[in-house]
DNA sequence: GACCTTGCATTGTGATCGCAATTACGGGCT
DNA sequence: AGCCCGTAATTGCGATCACAATGCAAGGTC
């Protein structure tokens, strides 16, 4: 691991810190890491053929964004658990900050915009039918956040960011508990029509009718007592592709 | 600079990187780094005699934060800047989040807490008197948290403490500038009182009320076009005790 | 005098090493 | 067999070094 010989350039190009953040942060969100299983360091930049040190940095970024969670007394770093406090406040933030960036980004809205949406959405559509979870939450994320970055609005979207980030192990639990077949994507034609018309209002209610959606069968698998709390065990050397 | 002779223990006491990471934390918030200006890793592990390193784990942790800002090419970092487009967006995350907390936090007071409050307070009032400006904005701080901590909501919690940290700067300009004299802590003896009776829904008029009389000044601040935009130079040393 | 070029200092990034502490595991004792 | 303790491995943290790239400034050219 850690090959001298090739000295990355760097510069313009991406950090190592940033690809590895960026895979963390893909296995987070698709759930390829269980809640409250210990990764370490060591162990994850063997898994990404670097040194220790950037993915030190990547760690630190999620921590702060309260995506990974590091036990004050060992100092060793965990998934956070899934708890309903947690997801009710999550839900909470994100039924206020998600459409408000949807109404925000309504009048910004142009047919370029739609387009890519439509796009998104026959992915999103196509990963429905055939089963295919982590395609849905891709496209699921790809959706919203297309929206959300038009309103514009950069402190609210990185608060929106850190949101799904936290979230994004429950939606795995959800999916791969109940499937994925039973969400229908009704709310996104409405969304699309909302934002095509430059409706604020539409795009606000139709985002919050989605999230609605899908926080009810979220609410109703941690109810009824997915996996949440794992014990914590040590020495969990985690794929991460 | 970093003696190898005395080798911390840390352990269980608090790690180097994080005491790092109060001390930037602190001079943003207290405004002791101006907005826009340009810091460096090794300046700032020269001024708090430490290897870079730590400096830049906290450093990570502040960006991830929003409290410092990255440029993309340069990749050097800086504070951000004071624009009227953050400062709306903060006021809005605040004005949403903040009376939640002490909502939330307002069946869940005791007398303890009260008491706590009351002393917070006068030390507030103490500062305003003698015009401290940091120790208002520190009791200040104090203050509001002393109840969000109470609303027992980790998340929520956590993200009104980046809000603040984002905002830090934000009034720093107006207290450096109206002068701490014209805001009155009325609302804070409002937001007391309603702790006191339990009552969640005069806690969350108060605070919002504080929150609408504060953001009001900074508003205003900015608008009449406080040093907002300060061009960026590099080789800058900041003194941060 | 203005503009370009060259040189040096500084910066962020990553790797490697050392250290202290905790954890895991195995052998020995009761 | 069950428990306990000692040893080895693993972990996070911090320092130092190396390197590519950028920044600034002095010196030279037209």
């Amino acid at each position: 691991m850690a090959e001298p010989k090739t000295r990355r350039p760097l510069a313009d190009s991406t950090a190592v810190h940033d690809q590895v953040y960026d895979s963390i942060r893909q296995a987070l969100i698709t759930g390829k890491i269980a809640p409250g299983v210990g990764v370490s360091l060591r162990s994850l930049a063997a898994e990404l053929g670097v040194s220790p040190m950037p993915v030190r940095d990547a760690v630190r970024r999620l921590v702060a964004e309260r995506a990974l969670a590091i036990n004050p007394a060992n100092k060793r770093l965990s998934v956070p658990s899934l708890t309903a406090e947690r997801l009710e406040q999550l839900e909470l933030a994100r039924q206020w900050i998600e459409p408000e960036l949807a109404a925000r980004a309504a009048p910004r809205a142009d047919e370029a915009l739609v387009r890519k949406l439509k796009v998104i959405d026959q992915d999103l559509e196509e990963a429905l039918r055939v089963g295919d979870v982590d395609g849905y939450m891709v496209a699921n994320h790809a959706f919203h956040f297309a929206i959300y970055e038009r309103a514009g609005a950069e402190v609210l979207l990185a608060m929106a960011g850190g949101l799904w980030l936290q979230i994004g192990p429950f939606m795995r639990v959800v999916f791969g508990r109940v499937g994925t077949g039973s969400l229908p994507a009704d709310r996104h034609a409405e969304a699309m029509d909302a934002l095509k018309a430059k409706d604020a209002d539409g795009a606000r209610r139709a985002i919050a009718a989605d999230l609605s959606e899908g926080m009810d069968k979220m609410r109703a698998a941690v109810g009824a007592g997915a996996g949440l709390t794992a014990p914590p065990p040590t020495q969990t050397v985690i794929t991460i592709p």
